[in-house]
DNA sequence: CGGAGGCATGACATCGGTGTCATTTCTATG
DNA sequence: CATAGAAATGACACCGATGTCATGCCTCCG
């Protein structure tokens, strides 16, 4: 493989000014510079970052941290749909900006976190991203110390920079898309209790009813699943039973995320209930593998995968570039849309309400 | 941060010794690993990696570039949940083995393909795994000619080493194990044309069909997918109508993939036809995303994309140690099992062919 | 006790770029 | 036309490891 110096020696200048031509870094005569390309194309040149890394100390490295892409494949869990598209985002940003991306992937073994970290360093990351699957808390390993992380759909008590979903905002515009549609009997079935999006999305719930001037009613709202919980499927049926037959019925579920509401198309299926004839179904998440598949398509709140990675990719950079003091701690909330699809029923006795509705929060 | 000259320095010997500490790849006095480490551990030291490959030409690395996490959010397929257990599987086998996995994602940009290659050169990968999302032909381009490659999910026509999928295998036994639950009615709606999937995955329900003796009628193969067709619903709604008005109809469903079927169970439930009461369904892929969650469980054949990485990775490997010829082609075919699961019946009167089919097979 | 031979260590050059500073070549201006 | 000052280029050291080869230190055995 041919180096600086054989392009220099074929195009008669210096190693130097083949930098400079490589880099743009300082002003290169028009004909030197086609002279030197000319000799790194006949020659198949190709730079080697190892030895720019070296000198410069730059390794336009960034790393990023993920249980993405192996997550459990056991578990019958999602596997990694939502952190690949924040990967994705990352990554497009960060190549925009000449940074490579260098994945590691922790997976389930979790021991493996700080050998991990360590590949990195080796490899002289400027800067560092952590993804998770779910949003959640944790707990960085200690070696990263003094790097420049950015946390993204997770957050850690020691106030490290983050991107966060805004579930309590998504669930809010959710249920008031639901009361502007004529429903005031709006059941909510939890995701499970270890998740933080539990608490923020029964938040949303709440905020929307009573700005709606809705009651809350307890028996509306049920926890459907439990992580680790071998027999969902009964624990949902069960749920649904109670839901179903209070004498005062919902006309629209709201599940905890998609997963959940595709159970519940089967099992409404099972009971003879036509979605969105008899009863309305909303996710949330919008995993679009599962809600544009459905019949009918499902009505659900986005994550906003896409833009938390490109927001997490920028604030990394301006990081990296010490526009932002790393102490400067800041955590953004990123809110998603909902998309509307069929598996939701205007009522259209209500549309005065939902007139006055919209008034008030235009 | 610290090098090797200040551990050397701290421990009172020579950088080169410190090295031999680092690398084991000479004998060192007990007491003077001990004195080394310890220099290591006072000074947090972490070696770099540029200076290393710099010197002994072995970056650690390996390419791999794939569509597979940035495919195509808008277009409602599947984002990248196959090849991501590729990637996991093969990442997980190469760390392992001391070597970094840098994936690069071309996107949708196929255009940036070349510049994509050109970085993973310039990191001085030692060998470059291509995944792709459906099993496809594919041409690389030209500037990685003298690399060590594997293709995976994917062949070229000049021969590259690659890793696919037995597609025609796991229909037919799918299609087998049908037959031996008493079915002998079998519909089949086939991937979208352009698949190579689809002529395999044809022939194995064909072979498996001849295997034991039941006619091929073409009035049960339909094409119920087109790829970039928006009204998928409408063509797969004729073509069940079809298929469940013929005279003779069938027992069992085989649905060209995964996701397939889930529209075919909103399909069926439409016409209030129970699974698997009043029919059968199958899928293909053995997605768990969808066939775990489905109601009732969908039976599908696995696409066996972690032995099919973990396959890739020991090619790679092998091939980076010169253990096999770049010239050498190689082509491994990877067969995955069929997960039973509900979405079938079993019809028992026709144990009797069960058993005598079996004991032509086994 | 002396020397062969293995074990342990060190000296030094080198990998392929870039930073620093010096030097040469223009260009504009009096 | 001389010359200041900018533009373009080059000389040389150096980034932080490892490869090669030399050498010092033991140990074992005759």
């Amino acid at each position: 493989m041919s180096t600086i110096y054989d392009v220099a020696k074929e195009a008669g200048v210096s190693p130097k000014t083949v930098s400079r031509v490589l880099n743009a870094d300082a002003p290169v005569k028009e004909k030197t510079r086609v002279a030197v390309e000319a000799a790194m194309a006949r020659l198949a040149y190709v730079p080697s970052n190892a030895a720019r890394t070296m000198r410069s100390r730059k390794s336009g490295l960034v790393g990023l941290i993920t249980g993405a892409i192996s997550t459990s494949p056991g578990s019958g869990e999602f596997a990694g749909l939502p952190a690949i598209h924040i990967i994705q985002a990352a990554q497009r940003v960060l190549s925009e900006q000449g940074m490579t991306v260098l994945i590691s992937d922790v997976g389930e073994r979790h021991g493996q976190m700080a050998r991990l970290v360590q590949t990195l360093l080796e490899h002289r990351v400027e800067g560092l991203m952590y993804v998770v699957e779910f949003h959640e808390r944790i707990k960085l390993p200690e070696n990263l110390d003094s790097q420049s992380v950015v946390l993204v759909n997770c957050f850690d008590d020691a106030g490290t920079p983050a991107v966060l979903p805004d579930d309590e905002g998504g669930e809010y515009n959710l249920v008031r898309g639901l009361v502007e549609r004529g429903h005031s009997r709006i059941a909510f079935l939890t995701p499970p209790e270890q998740q933080v999006a539990r608490a923020l999305r029964l938040k949303g719930y709440q905020r929307a009813l009573s700005e709606a001037g809705l009651a809350y009613d307890p028996a509306m709202v049920m926890t459907a699943a439990l992580t680790g919980l071998a027999h969902e499927f009964d624990l949902l049926w069960d749920v649904l039973d109670r839901v179903l037959g209070n004498p005062d019925p919902p006309t629209v579920i709201c599940c905890g995320n998609d997963k959940m509401a595709m159970r519940v198309y089967g099992l409404l299926s099972d009971r003879g209930l036509k979605i969105p004839e008899d009863i309305s179904v909303v996710g949330y998440d919008d995993y679009r593998i599962i809600s544009e598949q459905l019949h009918p398509p499902l009505t659900s709140a986005s994550l906003p995968y896409e833009a938390m990675g490109a927001r997490a990719a920028h604030m990394l950079l301006s990081m990296i570039r010490k526009e932002i003091q790393p102490k400067e701690t800041r955590v953004d909330l990123v809110s998603g849309p909902v998309t509307w699809r069929k598996s939701v029923r205007t009522y259209d006795q209500t549309v005065v309400n939902i007139q006055s509705t919209r008034r008030n929060y235009k």
